[in-house]
DNA sequence: TTTTCATTGCGTTAATATGACACAATGATA
DNA sequence: TATCATTGTGTCATATTAACGCAATGAAAA
């Protein structure tokens, strides 16, 4: 099947699949050497990146599309993903950009679903890079991580909708625990210390960092050090489900130094 | 006009003024002596109590429409109304409760856009109870405060809504200043730690609430005492505007004791 | 007029949290 | 065996917090 009869098929489906006027649109960073990295997709005809997102099935919960979305880009579920916003601004797409979209693809549409106005609810999760298995989907030649320090040209208002994402990220790392299901099951201190210093991009005090981490009760001490490595070796740590849980309600209540 | 035509009007307008599947409801507190106060509205045949709400207009951003609705219901504008949750569980509402909500109004309709699934947007607002000029929307019979504490029936997924509300008024209370448009120009110390105290539904230690506050940088101290009040007569405050409206973003950060 | 007294403004103190830094222990590498 | 970057633990000055004391105020009571 060609990518406009593919196109075609997809928009038409779509009008009996999904809700009207909705899309979801998934802020997924990805952690992995140090690097806070975010998924982006490139759009086959607009040249341009997108955050991966779709629609909303007639009977779906928006938070199961979500996971959905990231289920097939990423191969990943059961991970942390949460609403965060909702844009609204009404000149945020337009029937003329949708249409220009179908244009570079050969396909010519007078009237779709697709080209009416869209509110978007953005959704948000922290991954482990390592374990994602990346996949486009069928409007996208490429589905890669980018750092987020160096960002090409997004559609829309895609860019506006990531920088909320990261100030919500860096903002809430005050108040809930980051790192479970995104660093291994054993891990360092020195390794969350990265973590955190990566999401917030700055420097934090090493003493300073694991008095105020210990005290969030988060983390297990395990009796086990990190064998072959160069210098004093660091101890294990795992998280306390239970607590690291109670901390992503309740919030955690300290400031980071 | 009889309700029967008037709402079959409304409906098929409708369809031509607003987006599907997505309504906005607003959760709008209301201080007054002492007493924090929820607006409802109650069904003309349902009986039971909703939040204010409405629809997206084709071309209206959605903060404007949840302004919209708090317009219309109160005669405010220009009130600090932000959005907090999407609500989106496939069952919130079916054809079946709206249908019969019709039926109990006398219309029999087979198919309507009203009968579609709905997502709504939850909004939130703290206004000045006597200020506002209760105006019932044409669905509702009634249009009256609800103290938080003694709730009435609702319908829905309404009571779900407003509990959310509640909670993240009082989370955010660390953060984020209030009181602004809720308190009159010129206010006093025990009047403003009254409102925090109503809110987070606990008693706050004078001398510690008012050095805190201070600190914020909020407040501006006036060269005027209340008159007229028995015991030593409370000084005058009114807000910094400019403070207030950074601390209204950037957060204000600190733990009330 | 004088006294009473609930309330307000300002202050104190102890406990706790925070930011900045010191130092010994570790263990692969030189 | 010595080196040395890194880790674990601790110290200390300062800031913040929670809990409470006390004199000033001024309408109401005596």
């Amino acid at each position: 099947m060609s990518f406009k009869e593919e196109i075609t098929q997809h928009f038409k489906k779509g009008q009996e699949l999904y809700l009207r006027h909705i899309s979801v649109d998934c802020v997924i960073f990805g952690f992995h050497q140090n690097k806070l990295n975010v998924l982006l997709l490139q759009s086959k005809y607009a040249g341009d990146w997108a955050l991966p997102g779709g629609f909303i099935l007639k009977q779906e919960h928006m938070d199961d599309a979500a996971n959905r979305i990231l289920k097939n880009r990423t191969g990943l579920h059961n991970i942390y993903l949460q609403q965060f916003h909702v844009f609204s601004e009404p000149s945020r797409s337009t029937k003329l950009m949708n249409q220009q979209f179908l244009k570079n693809a050969g396909v010519v549409m007078e009237e779709s679903w697709m080209f009416e106005r869209f509110i978007t609810v953005g959704y948000t999760a922290l991954v482990d890079f390592s374990k994602a298995q990346l996949i486009p989907d069928s409007f996208s030649v490429a589905c890669e991580w980018h750092n987020v320090n160096s960002l090409p040209g997004m559609i829309l208002d895609h860019r506006e909708i990531l920088n909320t994402a990261l100030l919500q990220l860096q903002t809430n790392l005050n108040y809930h625990p980051v790192g479970y299901n995104l660093l291994p099951e054993k891990f360092t201190m020195p390794e969350l210390q990265k973590l955190y210093e990566t999401i917030l991009n700055r420097p934090l005090d090493r003493r300073n960092f694991q008095r105020k981490i210990t005290g969030t009760k988060i983390l297990k001490k395990l009796d086990e050090t990190k064998k072959g490595v160069a210098h004093k070796a660091p101890n294990y740590y795992k998280f306390d489900l239970k607590n690291y849980k109670k901390a992503l309600k309740g919030g955690m209540g300290f400031q980071l130094s």
